[in-house]
DNA sequence: TACCACTATACGGTATCACCGAGTAGCGGT
DNA sequence: ACCGCTACTCGGTGATACCGTATAGTGGTA
Protein backbone atom coordinates (compact mmCIF):
# COMPACT_ATOMS: atom_id res chain seq x y z
CA UNK A 1 0.00 0.00 0.00
CA UNK A 2 1.69 3.31 -1.17
CA UNK A 3 1.35 6.45 1.31
CA UNK A 4 -1.16 6.83 3.05
CA UNK A 5 0.06 10.23 5.22
CA UNK A 6 -3.06 12.61 3.97
CA UNK A 7 -5.80 10.10 4.91
CA UNK A 8 -4.79 9.64 8.21
CA UNK A 9 -4.86 13.07 8.93
CA UNK A 10 -7.28 14.25 11.59
CA UNK A 11 -7.92 10.33 12.13
CA UNK A 12 -4.38 8.90 13.57
CA UNK A 13 -4.28 10.91 16.75
CA UNK A 14 -7.41 9.25 17.42
CA UNK A 15 -6.00 6.01 16.67
CA UNK A 16 -3.09 6.92 19.35
CA UNK A 17 -5.84 7.80 21.80
CA UNK A 18 -7.71 4.56 21.19
CA UNK A 19 -4.24 2.47 22.02
CA UNK A 20 -3.93 4.78 25.09
CA UNK A 21 -7.83 3.84 25.91
CA UNK A 22 -6.95 0.58 26.03
CA UNK A 23 -3.96 -0.31 28.08
CA UNK A 24 -1.08 2.49 29.47
CA UNK A 25 1.26 2.04 26.94
CA UNK A 26 4.81 4.83 25.67
CA UNK A 27 5.28 5.73 22.16
CA UNK A 28 7.78 3.02 20.95
CA UNK A 29 5.50 0.46 21.73
CA UNK A 30 2.14 2.07 20.02
CA UNK A 31 4.20 2.83 17.04
CA UNK A 32 5.35 -0.85 16.84
CA UNK A 33 1.09 -1.64 17.58
CA UNK A 34 0.11 0.56 14.91
CA UNK A 35 2.48 -0.70 12.49
CA UNK A 36 1.04 -4.35 13.21
CA UNK A 37 -2.58 -2.87 12.84
CA UNK A 38 -1.77 -1.91 9.36
CA UNK A 39 -0.27 1.33 9.36
CA UNK A 40 2.99 0.09 8.04
CA UNK A 41 4.45 3.65 7.05
CA UNK A 42 3.68 4.97 10.55
CA UNK A 43 7.59 5.98 12.27
CA UNK A 44 8.66 7.17 16.28
CA UNK A 45 8.88 10.74 15.14
CA UNK A 46 5.14 10.92 14.00
CA UNK A 47 3.86 9.32 16.96
CA UNK A 48 6.04 11.94 19.63
CA UNK A 49 4.55 14.65 17.90
CA UNK A 50 1.02 13.39 18.86
CA UNK A 51 2.04 12.35 22.45
CA UNK A 52 3.57 15.56 23.20
CA UNK A 53 0.03 16.96 21.36
CA UNK A 54 -1.80 15.15 23.51
CA UNK A 55 -0.09 15.83 26.75
CA UNK A 56 0.00 19.63 25.64
CA UNK A 57 -3.60 20.11 25.67
CA UNK A 58 -4.28 18.16 29.09
CA UNK A 59 -5.83 14.40 27.67
CA UNK A 60 -3.39 12.30 29.16
CA UNK A 61 -1.53 11.58 32.44
CA UNK A 62 2.02 10.67 31.90
CA UNK A 63 4.56 8.64 34.38
CA UNK A 64 8.01 7.76 33.44
CA UNK A 65 9.03 4.64 34.07
CA UNK A 66 12.76 2.42 33.88
CA UNK A 67 12.97 -0.24 30.83
CA UNK A 68 15.56 -2.33 32.04
CA UNK A 69 16.13 -2.90 27.99
CA UNK A 70 16.76 0.35 27.48
CA UNK A 71 16.10 4.26 28.34
CA UNK A 72 13.56 5.22 30.39
CA UNK A 73 9.71 5.05 28.80
CA UNK A 74 7.15 7.79 28.95
CA UNK A 75 3.78 5.87 30.07
CA UNK A 76 0.44 7.48 28.92
CA UNK A 77 -3.20 6.75 29.69
CA UNK A 78 -5.97 8.50 29.63
CA UNK A 79 -7.67 11.01 31.64
CA UNK A 80 -11.50 12.00 31.94
CA UNK A 81 -10.83 15.02 29.00
CA UNK A 82 -8.86 12.38 27.13
CA UNK A 83 -11.96 9.83 27.63
CA UNK A 84 -14.71 12.34 26.30
CA UNK A 85 -12.35 13.39 23.55
CA UNK A 86 -11.91 9.93 22.56
CA UNK A 87 -15.44 9.54 22.58
CA UNK A 88 -15.81 12.66 20.40
CA UNK A 89 -13.64 11.08 17.42
CA UNK A 90 -15.49 7.65 17.33
CA UNK A 91 -18.51 9.90 16.97
CA UNK A 92 -17.30 12.02 14.20
CA UNK A 93 -15.63 8.76 12.28
CA UNK A 94 -18.62 7.06 12.24
CA UNK A 95 -20.24 10.01 10.73
CA UNK A 96 -17.97 10.73 8.25
CA UNK A 97 -17.13 7.54 6.92
CA UNK A 98 -21.02 6.64 6.63
CA UNK A 99 -21.06 9.60 4.69
CA UNK A 100 -18.18 8.47 2.58
CA UNK A 101 -19.25 4.88 2.16
CA UNK A 102 -23.04 6.16 1.23
CA UNK A 103 -21.32 8.32 -1.45
CA UNK A 104 -19.07 5.40 -2.52
CA UNK A 105 -21.96 3.08 -3.02
CA UNK A 106 -23.77 5.66 -5.21
CA UNK A 107 -24.62 8.24 -3.17
CA UNK A 108 -28.27 8.56 -2.28
CA UNK B 1 -21.78 17.87 14.51
CA UNK B 2 -18.86 19.98 14.86
CA UNK B 3 -16.20 20.37 12.68
CA UNK B 4 -14.96 17.79 10.58
CA UNK B 5 -12.12 20.07 8.99
CA UNK B 6 -9.54 17.58 10.07
CA UNK B 7 -10.62 14.15 9.13
CA UNK B 8 -11.48 15.40 5.61
CA UNK B 9 -8.38 15.62 5.04
CA UNK B 10 -7.22 13.51 2.16
CA UNK B 11 -10.81 12.17 1.90
CA UNK B 12 -12.76 15.63 0.70
CA UNK B 13 -10.52 15.38 -2.67
CA UNK B 14 -11.48 11.76 -3.54
CA UNK B 15 -14.86 12.96 -2.62
CA UNK B 16 -14.93 15.42 -5.35
CA UNK B 17 -13.40 12.82 -7.82
CA UNK B 18 -16.24 10.58 -7.29
CA UNK B 19 -18.63 13.26 -7.82
CA UNK B 20 -17.35 14.47 -11.08
CA UNK B 21 -17.19 11.15 -11.76
CA UNK B 22 -20.37 9.87 -11.84
CA UNK B 23 -21.60 12.89 -13.63
CA UNK B 24 -19.79 15.88 -15.27
CA UNK B 25 -20.76 18.83 -13.37
CA UNK B 26 -19.31 21.93 -11.80
CA UNK B 27 -17.95 23.54 -8.10
CA UNK B 28 -21.00 25.39 -7.30
CA UNK B 29 -23.25 22.17 -8.12
CA UNK B 30 -20.14 20.10 -6.13
CA UNK B 31 -20.52 22.09 -3.21
CA UNK B 32 -24.80 21.84 -2.91
CA UNK B 33 -24.12 17.79 -3.45
CA UNK B 34 -21.13 17.41 -0.55
CA UNK B 35 -24.07 19.48 1.69
CA UNK B 36 -26.49 17.39 1.17
CA UNK B 37 -24.47 14.02 1.51
CA UNK B 38 -23.74 15.40 5.04
CA UNK B 39 -20.82 17.50 4.68
CA UNK B 40 -22.60 20.39 5.48
CA UNK B 41 -19.44 22.66 6.52
CA UNK B 42 -18.20 22.37 3.40
CA UNK B 43 -17.79 26.11 1.17
CA UNK B 44 -17.49 27.25 -1.84
CA UNK B 45 -13.59 27.73 -1.10
CA UNK B 46 -12.90 24.66 -0.58
CA UNK B 47 -13.93 22.83 -3.60
CA UNK B 48 -12.77 25.09 -5.96
CA UNK B 49 -9.17 25.11 -4.69
CA UNK B 50 -9.90 21.31 -4.93
CA UNK B 51 -11.04 21.69 -8.11
CA UNK B 52 -8.18 23.64 -9.47
CA UNK B 53 -5.86 21.23 -8.18
CA UNK B 54 -7.07 18.43 -9.65
CA UNK B 55 -6.89 20.57 -13.01
CA UNK B 56 -3.10 21.26 -12.17
CA UNK B 57 -2.70 17.89 -11.47
CA UNK B 58 -4.21 16.52 -14.70
CA UNK B 59 -6.73 14.53 -13.40
CA UNK B 60 -10.26 16.37 -15.22
CA UNK B 61 -11.36 18.01 -18.59
CA UNK B 62 -12.33 21.67 -18.54
CA UNK B 63 -15.16 23.27 -20.53
CA UNK B 64 -16.87 26.35 -19.68
CA UNK B 65 -20.66 26.86 -20.71
CA UNK B 66 -23.03 29.79 -20.38
CA UNK B 67 -25.41 29.38 -17.60
CA UNK B 68 -28.62 31.31 -17.84
CA UNK B 69 -28.83 31.78 -14.38
CA UNK B 70 -25.56 33.72 -13.49
CA UNK B 71 -21.75 33.54 -14.75
CA UNK B 72 -20.85 30.76 -17.12
CA UNK B 73 -20.17 27.60 -15.31
CA UNK B 74 -17.02 25.41 -15.62
CA UNK B 75 -18.08 21.89 -16.38
CA UNK B 76 -15.63 19.27 -14.79
CA UNK B 77 -15.21 15.66 -16.39
CA UNK B 78 -12.35 13.15 -14.92
CA UNK B 79 -10.11 11.62 -18.18
CA UNK B 80 -8.41 8.51 -17.84
CA UNK B 81 -5.93 9.76 -15.30
CA UNK B 82 -8.42 11.06 -12.92
CA UNK B 83 -10.44 7.70 -13.06
CA UNK B 84 -7.21 5.71 -12.04
CA UNK B 85 -6.26 8.13 -9.01
CA UNK B 86 -10.16 7.57 -8.23
CA UNK B 87 -9.55 3.71 -8.32
CA UNK B 88 -6.72 4.25 -5.77
CA UNK B 89 -8.33 6.48 -3.86
CA UNK B 90 -10.91 4.07 -3.31
CA UNK B 91 -8.58 1.06 -2.52
CA UNK B 92 -6.60 3.35 -0.07
CA UNK B 93 -9.97 4.21 1.21
CA UNK B 94 -10.98 0.37 2.04
CA UNK B 95 -7.44 -0.02 3.08
CA UNK B 96 -7.38 2.62 5.86
CA UNK B 97 -11.64 2.56 7.30
CA UNK B 98 -11.31 -1.25 7.38
CA UNK B 99 -8.09 -0.83 9.85
CA UNK B 100 -9.59 1.76 11.77
CA UNK B 101 -12.99 0.03 12.33
CA UNK B 102 -10.90 -3.17 13.54
CA UNK B 103 -9.08 -0.96 16.15
CA UNK B 104 -12.33 0.34 17.50
CA UNK B 105 -13.63 -3.30 17.59
CA UNK B 106 -10.97 -4.12 19.82
CA UNK B 107 -8.24 -4.31 17.72
CA UNK B 108 -6.49 -7.68 16.39
C1' DT C 1 37.96 -1.66 23.82
C1' DA C 2 35.27 -0.24 19.89
C1' DC C 3 31.51 -0.89 17.31
C1' DC C 4 26.84 -1.99 16.23
C1' DA C 5 21.89 -3.04 16.85
C1' DC C 6 17.86 -2.29 19.29
C1' DT C 7 15.25 0.44 22.38
C1' DA C 8 13.45 5.15 23.49
C1' DT C 9 12.53 10.17 23.26
C1' DA C 10 12.90 15.16 21.51
C1' DC C 11 12.81 18.78 18.14
C1' DG C 12 13.21 21.99 14.12
C1' DG C 13 11.73 22.25 9.57
C1' DT C 14 8.66 20.79 5.48
C1' DA C 15 4.59 19.56 2.50
C1' DT C 16 -0.09 19.01 2.08
C1' DC C 17 -4.58 19.95 2.89
C1' DA C 18 -9.05 22.18 4.07
C1' DC C 19 -10.55 26.69 5.32
C1' DC C 20 -11.23 31.74 5.41
C1' DG C 21 -12.05 36.25 3.51
C1' DA C 22 -12.26 39.44 0.13
C1' DG C 23 -12.92 40.37 -4.56
C1' DT C 24 -15.15 39.98 -9.28
C1' DA C 25 -19.14 39.08 -12.05
C1' DG C 26 -23.79 37.58 -14.36
C1' DC C 27 -28.73 37.27 -13.70
C1' DG C 28 -33.52 38.22 -11.95
C1' DG C 29 -36.85 40.49 -8.93
C1' DT C 30 -38.58 44.53 -6.20
C1' DA D 1 -30.73 51.30 -7.72
C1' DC D 2 -30.47 47.65 -4.74
C1' DC D 3 -30.46 42.96 -3.12
C1' DG D 4 -30.06 37.96 -3.40
C1' DC D 5 -28.62 34.03 -5.66
C1' DT D 6 -25.40 32.00 -8.75
C1' DA D 7 -20.41 31.24 -9.91
C1' DC D 8 -15.38 31.47 -9.86
C1' DT D 9 -10.49 33.26 -8.21
C1' DC D 10 -6.79 33.98 -5.16
C1' DG D 11 -3.69 35.09 -1.20
C1' DG D 12 -3.07 33.82 3.34
C1' DT D 13 -3.85 30.76 7.71
C1' DG D 14 -3.87 26.72 10.88
C1' DA D 15 -3.66 21.90 11.67
C1' DT D 16 -1.52 17.63 10.81
C1' DA D 17 1.68 13.91 9.61
C1' DC D 18 6.39 13.32 8.16
C1' DC D 19 11.49 13.73 7.82
C1' DG D 20 16.11 14.02 9.53
C1' DT D 21 19.00 14.53 13.14
C1' DA D 22 20.43 14.34 17.77
C1' DT D 23 20.66 12.21 22.33
C1' DA D 24 20.94 8.23 25.24
C1' DG D 25 20.59 3.48 27.67
C1' DT D 26 21.38 -1.68 27.08
C1' DG D 27 23.49 -5.87 25.33
C1' DG D 28 26.21 -8.51 22.00
C1' DT D 29 30.41 -9.27 19.38
C1' DA D 30 34.88 -8.85 17.17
Amino acid sequence: MDDLTEMLKGTLEGCVLEIIGSEETYGYAITRRLNELGFAGVVEGTVYTILLRLERNGLVQVAKRPSGVGPPRKFYALNDAGREELGKFWVKWQYVSSRIDRLKEGGR
